[in-house]
DNA sequence: GCCAACGTTGGC
DNA sequence: GCCAACGTTGGC
């Protein structure tokens, strides 16, 4: 089982949308990075864990916990005209573009902020915390999600 | 709104 | 294959 860390922004589907979700389901679509894209496609699991991340908002961090309850397939927002994730490379017959479906497994007691993240000398190595990091979605090591929680 | 850091595109 | 131009991300 391992572990990863998915942002997105909550004044486009926050933490909160998910959970109005019937089932607290929701496709993870509209990635359009190809490292993002590989490691859903490739590497994520049903019943992996991952961190909903709130990103360019007031307060940026750790919000709650979701778990993949469907493996990679074809991202249908890339094929739909209307949708603004759209991209006509993409076809039926040769998708470009995956994504998973994951289940809110709880909200966290309160927002574990950036700048927290930052002030964590045993986070120092993490992926979300490197320069000029612009990945939606990473993994988190074993050690990182534990410490993490730790903090809530 | 600014800007640094990337990723992508397209001409050559 | 190189690289400049451009677009996007995301913190501040």
């Amino acid at each position: 089982m391992a572990y990863w860390l998915m942002k997105s922004e909550p004044s486009v589907f926050g933490i909160d949308d998910l959970a109005k979700r019937p089932r607290k389901t929701e496709p993870w679509d509209g990635v359009r990075n190809y490292q993002a894209r590989n490691m859903m496609r490739d590497e994520m699991k049903k019943g992996d864990l991952a961190f909903f991340y709130h990103s360019s908002c007031p307060e940026p961090g750790v919000v709650g916990i979701v778990k993949v309850a469907r493996e990679a397939y074809p991202d249908e927002s890339a094929l739909d005209p209307e949708s603004k994730y759209h991209d006509p490379k993409s076809t039926p017959d040769d998708p470009r573009w995956y994504c998973v479906d994951v289940r809110l497994e709880r909200k966290l007691s309160r927002t574990i902020g950036l700048a927290e993240l930052k002030a964590q000398p045993a986070l120092a190595g993490m992926q979300l915390l490197r320069r000029g990091n612009r990945l939606s979605v990473m993994p988190v090591s074993d050690a990182e999600w534990e410490y993490i929680l730790g903090l809530e």
